[in-house]
DNA sequence: TTGAAAGCGCTAACAC
DNA sequence: GTGTTAGCGCTTTCAA
């Protein structure tokens, strides 16, 4: 019942040819003339034997495996909003880079320990790094030739040698600000494992220490607003937004949508939107790389800024 | 500036001796017994030379890849609680699978018409696919081979030939029965590909056809829970409770969570949650199946009960 | 226009 | 104990 998979030779015999004519015409290498005739024999084989080519001997000898790694980093006691906060992001991207013709490994790190032998073993013709810590940075730096293409998003790193994609977080609170509802008497802000980033947001909010809330648990969630009734509020992330909604009049929240599912909010609560433009950011930088791949970026950062239609 | 990535050969020469010795000490070969001496310099050369091993060439001989693919069905459409909802499933299964050694191929397959060419290209060990439509079912029972562990998911299939993983309604239905909101006026479901599953859920359910609605976008459903303000109702899946609390009192729901983050709903919602058992179950399942692969499975579903404990 | 053959990096007989 | 070697399935140079 098992299927035996046809490879080359099986269709070169089939239709009398040799290997090497086989994989011409498989594969339309332009630089062969290959006659119609012969082209129908073996195009009409390879149907005939259900020719599947296998991808592991291609990568072999092209030294291209055609995979692109998103690796995310996590951490043991992540709140689920961390699930779903990617979950946006991964899922168009996935779909952008399938209908590219690439395929997608999708890879956890330990945030505390992230292991990136996958990139080498895997032999990836790029990777994403999501939110990694700044002190394992130097483990993807120094660990992995330069020549991959490696795009660092949601952190901020001080390094010049890879693509760092961010939301343009100046630019969303800006945004914010000119919204009815500012002043902001407080902020809630899903945290990440880059330190950095996440002070930096909470730094760019201009408020006071007590007035910014980073959201561990519901628990201390609910204690920070137990006397903010009456004072509006700024939440990054559609997440933070609904777990801040339980406790607060959602009228009075602000949101900068960071998690591409700004739908899921209460409709009275306002919204600056990203939409899915980091995916397609991400993704066109990463085509860009695959195809002129170059020594260092020509910019340090990108940055994302807020959807201004719809 | 690029680093050349060090092979076989290379520690080989560097420890002087064969490929083969090399082989055998990294892959802890127990059939040859190695003295103590050689395998320090092996490894010790290896260390030295950075070797990472190519997992294209192992797979090419071995004759297996250590992927394990996840093929989620889309639709043109899709809410965004579509994506959300197997975002917590695939995070965990991701998770559980790369503890084990292997490697995820996350990839999206149109629901009308599915492309499984991944599958033998890659020479996936084993496979995943997440809600499929019955009509495109053959598409996958005929065109490749069994012996590829082959498991689905969130779909009713009349067919013997591959594991089926559900959720078992039957006792998530029962258990929201026996809850003080019962009877339910309404229910509200968030719809699969798979029309079966769907109707499934309903009938179990044992309301009137117009007391159903299927979540397809938020006017809808606005109108359908118009009057509904003093009804008591049910939601599938956590994002359906969130999407009909914006239109009523959450304390009026009970929600049968499919997503994995009940922590998500309003406090008052009365919630029977499957936990990440679903993760777990078709992870086992998948781990038995590549351990002692079988002509067809012993049942044709998997139901996974209620988590009762929290 | 076609084919022989080398070789990508690795594993596993089998020989020494 | 260790090495030689034949492939795994494919691409690509070079010769015919």
């Amino acid at each position: 019942m098992t299927i035996k998979k046809a490879t080359l030779k099986d269709i070169a015999k089939a239709a009398e040819v040799s290997v090497a004519t086989v994989s011409y015409v498989i594969n339309n290498v332009t630089s062969q003339t290959i006659p119609e005739e012969t082209k129908r024999r073996v195009l009409e084989a390879a149907k005939q034997l259900h020719y599947v080519p296998n991808l592991a001997a291609r990568s072999l000898v092209k030294q291209k495996s055609g995979l692109i790694g998103i690796l995310v980093n996590r951490t043991e006691n992540d709140g689920f909003w961390r699930q779903l906060h990617y979950s946006t992001f991964i899922n168009r991207l996935e779909q952008l880079l399938t209908a590219r013709g690439y395929h997608v490994v999708l890879f956890s790190l330990d945030a505390a320990d992230p292991k990136l032998d996958i990139i080498s073993e895997r032999k990836l013709d790029g990777v994403y790094v999501v939110d990694v810590r700044t002190e394992n940075f130097h483990l993807i730096s120094s660990r992995f030739s330069i020549g991959v293409p490696l795009i660092v998003i949601d952190s901020i790193i001080n390094d010049s040698l890879f693509y760092k994609v961010n939301y343009d977080y100046d630019d969303a609170f800006a945004l914010a600000k000119a919204s009815p509802l500012a002043p902001f008497g407080y902020i809630i802000i899903d945290s990440f494992n880059n330190e950095e980033l996440t002070q930096y947001i909470a730094s760019v909010s201009g408020l006071e220490q007590d007035a910014v809330h980073f959201l561990r648990d519901e628990e201390s969630l609910s204690r920070f607003l137990k006397n903010k009734m009456n004072q509006t509020g700024l939440a990054l992330s559609e997440f933070a937004a609904i777990m801040a909604a339980k406790y607060v009049n959602p009228a009075n929240l602000a949101v900068i949508c960071s998690a591409g599912c700004p739908d899921i909010l209460p409709n009275a609560a306002v919204r600056i939107s990203f939409g899915d433009l980091k995916s397609e950011a991400v993704f066109q930088l990463m085509m860009k790389l695959l195809i002129a791949p170059r020594e260092g970026p020509d910019t340090q950062y990108v940055l994302v800024k807020a959807d201004r239609e719809h």
